[in-house]
DNA sequence: GCATGCAGCACTGCA
DNA sequence: TGCTGCATGC
């Protein structure tokens, strides 16, 4: 080394020093490891991000690597988002110096740049999942095949699990299946579609960046010679193209960084494969793995809770948190009545955190399904005073039918082959061009292999429409054709400004009735504001500004805009809220049949994803963590009954703390009353004759199968019987022959449902809420109730 | 061609 | 319960 080399650094040992401080041993180990293939098996809460972060500061900083030889992939726009912040915060580079994005960006990205190579137009759209289904329905019609037989949603499923594994309808056999066989003849004729629209999908996007690379070999040259080092966020997430993604990229001599959790992975259902962490330790045979187990985040009764309850997967690859923090509070449990009073309870307690000073920020409600929100938002707006609350996911901005109308015209402003925005936007509003037209244009399409819009020219001048619908039709096309001169070279906000009222749109929402139609228009006004904020960033590849926002808006599904900092609880299901923390969690919903999930309840495979979602849930808990279930839960507007959730079973006693009624509460509650929502206030206890009663935890002997977490056994993969503990804890045998939301027949008070079994045998006190009659508490003896 | 009403169904979710 | 898509009637 030369001195003015050395002269032109700080003296390595402090600064690595000050690069490694705050990281504890695996962390620093991890980040400064020499190049060469890497696995970081990093738990929940164990500073995934940090050593990510840390790991190209290093780079950067130490190794000399130029910026622009590091491409870090991760799952969500946020993550990406975080990554790109903090590295830009501890190195004060620019963030667009170096490659980060979520794997959809950057093969979008690779894609634009490349559409020559990729056999696309240079303006090619991408299709969400629902433009995805309105084409192959359009498709399956086109085949002349029965959309009762062939399932639209099926065929959409089929088509992205194919891609998801990089299989092209060619390579696929029928294995003399004609099932299959008409499968792939419809997958196949949606590619076509797509192709001649110019429209990928986001399966596509992978697997043609995939292929270009793969095909052209002075391409993956090129970008193998450039990224040195492919950073992988979330790995344990990754599916099979992805996976392939990234070791293309990569190449031979690259030495891929990868950060993983196999306890997190949580995204099975739509073709993750936690087997890719192992396959990369085949792959590249000499990665060093490092673990990283201590858990910054959460007290020790939460990590314990944790572990325990993971400890029943098999096949992990075994990793147990800990920390050296406090011990902490137990876990609350609370067995709520019904949905309503879950929500109350949780109502109160959010009072109470933040009567005692808490920052409703801090509190997040995590369930497992979107359906979930509903009654929990009731009573954030009925109580008082109100809380203020959030809830992430759901509908998003761009999914919006307002949103994607307005979309449909700016997309067929830039290209006028889209056909899907063709028909989306054709006769909306209502422009006197209808199904009888529209079937002639598309006849003339197909015959004649023309776009929807080259086709209607065809037959408008051929004459071959009605003259009313010629006309529109006619109307429709100078309209657009108009637009596409009047906002030539205008900003893109104005463009979109002109677009949406220019259309006609603003005038058709607002004809529409009620609050609704004020929404759609304050939401398309949100979309100009959306572009006048919208950075283009492509200008170097060729692309308009008006194209890129289209990409853009499919890519990020619009969170963060409005109204963001206000404090409020956060309200969200369990997979979003994976990879965020907050002091205080709510887990909702524990029941069996919820969560776990019913569709999963029945296979050993999705039952452990179900688990390692619950473990996302409770690692989510910095410090107070209350897990609540309902008995009767109202969900689609039918009442079911159901068993505490197996998982909380899965928690040691010792950790918990079984938070019981204490307040008398008016029926109101209950659901089926109808004074609605009167008794917020009054406490989440609900039961005049409930509250007393013992063990609803099944007491002392209720773990004697099971056992602590060290000795636990796993049981063997469940069968149609009960679920193991929950049947002892909620309906043990009770000897009077009746259940839980068992329908039951009495001689005087006619039909009902059995709400609860206080007892055993004979003396049983079964209380029944009767349609006619009300509730009734009975003696299973003498009441003689009639299973129905 | 368009509005209205009814039947069917909903399940986790990020690009 | 509430949305979507289809069928019916004007």
């Amino acid at each position: 080394m030369t001195s003015s080399n050395f002269l032109a650094r700080a003296p390595p040992a402090v600064q690595t020093d000050s690069l490694l401080a705050k990281l504890n041993e695996p962390q620093a180990a991890a980040v400064s490891s020499p190049a060469k293939p890497i696995l970081v098996l990093a738990g929940a809460g164990s500073g995934k991000t940090r050593v990510l972060v840390h790991r190209v500061a290093w780079l950067i900083a130490r190794e000399n690597v130029s910026p622009l030889s590091i491409i870090a992939v991760t799952f969500t726009n946020k993550a990406a988002a975080e990554m790109r912040g903090r590295i830009e915060s501890l190195l004060r580079l620019p963030g667009n110096a170096l490659w980060i994005g979520t794997f959809h960006g950057l093969a979008h990205r690779l894609l634009r740049l490349h559409w020559q190579e990729a056999r696309l137009p240079q303006t090619f759209q991408i299709l969400d999942s629902d433009d995805q289904l309105r084409l192959i329905k359009k498709v399956i019609k086109a085949l002349e095949l029965d959309d009762t037989r062939w399932v639209p949603k099926d065929i959409q499923y089929f088509i992205n699990a194919q891609k998801d594994e990089g299989r092209r309808p060619k390579a696929l056999g029928d294995d003399g299946d004609p099932t299959r066989r008409t499968m792939i003849r419809v997958y196949q004729a949606y590619e076509d579609a797509c192709q001649k629209n110019g429209v990928i999908d986001f399966a596509e996007l992978l697997l043609r960046s995939f292929e270009t690379l793969r095909d052209f070999p002075p391409l993956l040259e090129h970008y193998q010679r450039r990224f040195r080092h492919v950073l992988v966020d979330e790995f344990q997430d990754t599916n099979a193209i992805q996976y392939q993604w990234v070791r293309l990229l990569a190449g031979r001599d690259s030495m891929p960084f990868v950060v993983g959790d196999d306890d997190q992975s949580i995204y099975g259902w739509r073709g993750a494969r936690v087997e890719n962490i192992q396959r990369y330790q085949r792959d590249y045979p000499g990665t060093t793995v490092f673990r990283l187990e201590q858990n910054y985040r959460s007290t020790a009764t939460i990590l314990n809770a944790a572990n325990a309850l993971i400890a029943n997967n098999s096949e992990r690859m075994g990793k147990t948190l800990w920390t050296d923090g406090e011990r902490g509070e137990p876990i609350r449990v609370y067995a709520a009545f019904n949905e309503r009073d879950e929500a109350a309870f949780i109502v109160e307690r959010i009072h109470e955190w933040r009567r005692l000073g808490g920052r409703l920020q801090d509190c997040a409600i995590l369930y497992r399904s979107n359906a979930q929100s509903r009654a929990l938002e009731e009573a954030f707006i009925q109580t008082v005073p109100k809380i203020p609350y959030k809830v992430y996911g759901g509908q998003r901005f761009f999914e919006r039918a307002e949103i994607k109308d307005a979309l449909a015209y700016l997309r067929l402003l830039s290209n006028r082959r889209d056909d899907g925005s063709f028909e989306r936007v054709v006769n909306l509003p209502t422009r006197g061009i209808g199904a009888k037209s529209l079937d002639l244009v598309r006849d003339t399409a197909k015959a004649q292999g023309l776009s929807m819009w080259e086709a209607s020219a065809t037959a408008i001048t051929a004459g071959s429409l009605g003259p009313k619908g010629g006309a529109s039709l006619h109307a429709f096309l100078a309209l657009i054709e108009r637009l596409g001169r009047e906002t030539a070279g205008l900003a893109l906000h104005e463009i979109v400004d002109k677009v949406i009222s220019n259309s006609g749109l603003i005038d058709h929402f607002r004809k529409e009735k009620g609050e609704r139609g004020e929404g759609r228009i304050e939401n398309l006004e949100e979309l100009v504001s959306a572009a006048r904020g919208f950075q283009h960033e492509d200008a170097e590849e060729g692309m308009s500004e008006l194209d890129s926002f289209l990409a853009h808006a499919v890519l990020e599904s619009g969170e963060g805009q409005a109204g963001e900092w206000e404090d409020c609880v956060q309200m969200m299901t369990l997979h979003t809220a994976k990879g965020l923390e907050f002091p205080l969690v709510f887990m909702c919903g524990l029941e069996d049949g919820l969560f776990p999930h019913q569709r999963s309840i029945n296979d050993i495979g999705g039952l452990e994803e179900e688990r390692r979602l619950a473990y996302v849930g409770v690692t989510r808990a910095m410090r107070r963590l209350y897990v609540t279930y309902a008995e009767q839960r109202r969900l689609h507007g039918v009442d079911q009954f159901g068993t505490p959730s197996r998982f909380i079973a899965e928690i040691p006693p010792e950790l918990i703390e079984e938070v019981r009624p204490r307040v008398q509460v008016s029926r109101s509650l209950y659901s089926g009353a109808n004074t609605a929502g009167s008794s917020a206030r009054d406490g989440w206890g609900t039961r005049e004759t409930y509250g007393g009663h013992g063990d609803r935890w099944g007491g002392g002997d209720r773990r004697s199968s099971a056992s602590s977490p060290g000795g636990y056994t796993r049981p063997s993969a469940p069968t149609t019987s009960a679920p193991r503990q929950s049947a002892a804890m909620i309906e043990p045998d009770n000897g009077t022959g009746l259940k839980l939301g068992q329908r039951v027949r009495h001689g005087r008070f006619g039909d009902g449902v059995v709400l609860r079994i206080d007892g055993n045998g004979q003396g049983a006190q079964v209380e029944v809420n009767f349609e006619r009659a009300g509730r009734k508490v009975l003696m299973a003896a003498y009441a003689n109730l009639q299973p129905i």
